[in-house]
RNA sequence: GGGCGAAUGGCGGAACUGGUAGACGCGCACGACUCAAAAUCGUGUUUCGCAAGAAGUGAGAGUUCGAUUCUCUCUUCGCCCA
């Protein structure tokens, strides 16, 4: 039998697509859209499994829905701006553009091999001029609006290699190249005032019905919304320090307050300064990291002041106050204050130092005589040893109570606080967007007029320079503005910029004079399905939100505020990890299996099994795509990737599967010749209903389960799908029956096995395909089983009609042997019928 | 430490609003074809039991005629934030 050659089929078709550019749309505004996105890939060389599991998900939805008759936006870009593209240009002394371009064009002609409906003809790239001249004149918009504003901020810098590195590039505390011991160095940057859309990007979530609750969450504990209040503390001491502000969420447990702990950056500090041991202490504070986690599970340290603060619920209570490690001086007015009693942190801290544990609040089942002894107690209860507040609910009322008083007495107000910070655009690295700003001889910021964007990237640069490498560039920063010399900003734009609004970008990938055309993304936005990996969830994001939301600002003609209407999160691709006996990892390309059991290919030793993982570099346990899809084809990688696990959940790639896919393609071929061989011969009836009927059940099955992103149903409603109609394919048909059907079945594969079944469809001569609609008169059953239970167990199923009385039913029972055992002539205590369904009797 | 989620055969996973647990696939076993093997096709496959039957969805309780599904407690694992 003539076997299927995926490959020239395959070939075949995504030429002809090519030539007949059946995925380039426009707008039509006779028709529905549907703008079907995918998180573009970073250009890193090659297509990975994640790519080929993303742009699956996305592909089938895609072709689902331009069979439904929508007009379907689906492109394609490259997120092309980053640092590996810096650090491959280092290492092989390379362009970064030329790097960039050879990893495109590679890996497009990777990503056209799987078959894609892609708009090629909308393909953007984030670090070409085309892109990110546009992107410039939104910074300078978001300027205007005063979204955008310079201040000084902390980064890591790596003295020997005179840069600014990345959180991740600081691995315990060294600069992972040149493993010197990283500094805290403060410089001016930008930033954007995402934290003024703090309120409006929580309440945004809300409206987003088709994003995964997780996201939500996630997003929600980001913006990190707290109610509290700002105290001001009354402050005694040798110094002209008068009052102290704090923020704080509990208020209500004044009562135990027992010091002030600042940030060693709190104003405060510049009296201490010059003092050598509290230099020598800022020092202790830096080694422990500032990340929170560093501070949460470190030494909690302080350095005590001769300052001391009064309580304001307590006048004659005066404690200390201290700097301390763990207070962030981004968070409140860097300075909190403590009650040990609860709050583990200040707990830590108290016994340290021996200050004063008032416990202010019992547990429920408490008495009054409660204290608090190993460690804090943060949870609710009531409060005690408060005075006036004394039996107040804590935390909900005794905190809004609390506050009350506190601004009755003008000694602190309400205030609600967000974990959100301002955005720090500005990158000290060469591979990004120029930040279209010039610096006067005072160092004062202009924007570079409209008219002289864009800034482009000066090229032939030596990236192996020490420092900032635009900085560095001496010709090209020196700019003439009306006649007057100015310096220009040697920063770029953090890389998440580019892919905060490239989903506008793609509505309109050729207007000159815009980022985007407002008629096309009127048409096209928002975004109806969004799909990308989880990682993504909270940063790339919340960024995509605020842009449209600064881009809406104070602007008439522009309120769309949510880019993405659905979002849905995929899995991650799995695979086992082998070890040999050295115990290094081993590629599963160099392992074979020999009657279940691994060997090495090379020295036949034996290779130890380790649990499935997410594919990696480093544990060698991935699989490259391109050479599935050269040994068994895009439609089987394609199946085998939506087969084994729904969508949303990791799945695992594994030798077999790749394989059963494959086998399955082939049998479906052969299915397909036995029908070619079938509708030679026309029967003059049909020898009964049952493949009309069916064929309507699996179109609603598999439409219902496109609905849901159910992918791994489908597969599994394609294998039943194939064992139905290889049966059928035997009775006798009417050729018209066999052909109206077998079209259908094909064409609710499509999204799935595009190739293969265009191919089929070609062959019987279909050209107009649409999406087939199911018919439920058809799949009324007129037979039915009953299912009957005795005490809840399962004793039988009756076979019937629908829509059979209760009493029809005991009826049948009464008359089956097997049944009457059971009931053994004791009485029925109770009946429960569901109708058509099951019938439970208790005896 | 906090938040979210998950746990079902040898394995990946199905089971719509509480109503036949284990769809579909992998693996395995047996059979057919073959001198033989591969490929292919067919049959079987939760466990115990010869069978009738019994047990069974991480553990324990609860609600219910009925719980994988709902509630509570616990265990383990994953993800995110710290």
């Amino acid at each position: 039998m003539e076997r299927y050659n995926f490959k020239s089929v395959e070939e075949k078709w995504q030429k002809l697509w090519e030539k007949e550019k059946t995925f380039s749309t426009k707008v039509d505004k006779n028709k529905k859209k549907f703008y079907c996105l995918e998180m573009f890939p970073y250009p890193s060389g090659k297509i990975h499994m994640g790519h080929v599991r993303n742009y699956a998900i996305g592909d089938v939805l895609a072709r689902y829905k331009l069979l439904q008759g929508f007009n379907v936006l689906h492109p394609m870009g490259w997120d092309s701006f980053g640092m590996p593209a810096e650090n491959a240009a280092k290492q092989n002394n390379l362009d970064p553009k030329i790097w960039t371009e050879t990893n495109i064009s590679n890996m497009k002609s990777q990503l056209k091999k799987l078959g894609l409906s892609i708009d090629w003809e909308r393909e953007i790239s984030t670090c070409s001029e085309e892109y990110y001249k546009h992107q410039q004149t939104f910074f300078l918009e978001l300027l205007e609006k005063k979204l955008v504003y310079r201040k000084e901020n902390y980064v890591n810098w790596d003295p020997v290699d005179e840069t600014v590195l990345a959180n991740e590039q600081v691995i315990d505390g060294k600069g992972w190249r040149s493993g010197a011991l990283v500094e805290r160095k403060k410089l001016s940057q930008w930033f954007f005032n995402i934290s003024k859309f703090s309120q409006d990007l929580l309440d945004g979530l809300d409206q987003l019905e088709a994003w995964p609750n997780k996201v939500k969450t996630m997003q929600k504990n980001w913006i990190g919304k707290s109610f509290g209040c700002e105290i001001d503390f009354k402050i005694e001491g040798e110094l002209p320090v008068k009052n102290i502000k704090c923020f704080t969420t509990r208020p209500d447990t004044l009562f135990g307050f027992s010091f002030i702990a600042l940030s060693t950056d709190h104003e405060i500090s510049k009296y201490y300064s010059k003092k050598p041991d509290f230099i020598k202490f800022k020092e202790e504070c830096s080694k422990t990291g500032t990340t929170e986690e560093a501070i949460a599970v470190g030494e909690k340290i302080g350095f005590k002041t001769n300052l001391q603060a009064i309580n304001p619920l307590n006048p004659n209570q005066k404690v200390p106050v201290y700097f301390a490690n763990f207070v962030l001086m981004d968070y409140g007015f860097g300075a909190v204050f403590g009650c040990p009693a609860h709050d583990q942190r200040d707990f830590d801290f108290a016994k340290k130092y021996n200050l004063e544990i008032k416990t202010v609040v019992k547990p429920q089942n408490e008495n009054d005589n409660f204290t608090v002894q190993n460690e804090a107690y943060p949870g609710p209860g009531t409060l005690i040893n408060s005075g006036f507040l004394n039996g107040l609910q804590a935390p909900d009322e005794s905190v809004i109570e609390t506050i009350k008083i506190l601004e009755k007495k003008k000694l602190g107000k309400k205030q609600i606080n967000f974990r959100l910070k301002d955005w720090g655009v500005s990158r000290q690295r060469y591979w990004g967007c120029p930040i279209p700003i010039a610096y006067d001889e005072n160092n004062e910021a202009h924007p570079i007029p409209k008219s002289m964007l864009p800034v482009k990237l000066p090229e032939n640069i030596d990236l192996n320079a020490k420092g900032n490498p635009l900085d560095n560039q001496k010709e090209w920063k020196e700019i003439e503005i009306d006649g007057k010399k100015y310096k220009r900003e040697t920063d770029t734009l953090d890389t998440f910029v580019c892919s905060s609004w490239y989903y506008l970008r793609f509505c309109s990938p050729k207007e000159e004079s815009y980022g985007f055309n407002k008629e096309e993304i009127d048409y096209w936005l928002p975004v109806d399905q969004y799909i990308g990996g989880v990682e993504h969830a909270i940063l790339h994001l919340l960024y995509s939100r605020f842009f449209m939301r600064a881009i809406s600002y104070e602007n008439k003609n522009f309120d769309i505020k949510e880019p993405f209407y659905g979002l849905f999160t995929q899995g991650m691709v799995c695979h086992e990890t082998y070890k040999d006996k050295n115990n290094n990892w081993v590629s599963p390309e160099d392992i074979e299996t020999i009657e279940g059991k691994k060997f090495l290919k090379k020295d036949k030793s034996k290779i130890t099994v380790g649990p499935s993982e997410s594919m990696s570099k480093s544990k060698k346990n991935t699989i490259d795509p391109e050479n599935i899809i050269l040994n068994y084809g895009a439609d089987a990688a394609r199946l085998f990737i939506l087969s084994d696990s729904p969508p949303d959940k990791d799945v695992q790639w594994s030798e077999e599967g790749i394989a059963s896919s494959f086998k399955f393609i082939q049998k479906l071929w052969s299915l397909n010749l036995k029908f070619l061989n079938q509708i030679k011969q026309n029967h003059s009836k049909d020898s009964d209903n049952e493949i009309e009927k069916n064929t309507n059940l699996f179109i609603k099955k598999i439409t219902e389960n496109l609905e849901n992103f159910s992918y791994n149903k489908i597969v599994a409603n394609l294998h039943e799908l194939y064992s139905f109609f290889s049966k059928q394919i035997e009775q006798e048909y009417k050729k018209d029956t066999l052909i109206k059907n077998y079209k259908k079945i094909l064409i609710i594969m499509s999204p799935v096995i595009p190739h293969f079944a265009n191919e089929c469809l070609h062959n019987i001569d279909s050209k107009e395909n649409s999406w087939p609609s199911y018919d439920e008169n058809i799949l009324y059953e007129d037979k039915i089983k009953i299912v009957v239970q005795i005490n809840g167990k399962k004793r039988s199923l009756l076979e019937t009609k629908p829509g059979i009385s209760e009493e029809n039913v005991l009826e049948l029972i009464n008359n089956d042997k097997t049944l009457l055992k059971y009931l053994n002539n004791t009485n029925i205590k109770r009946k429960i019928y569901v109708k058509d369904k099951l019938i439970n009797l208790i005896i």
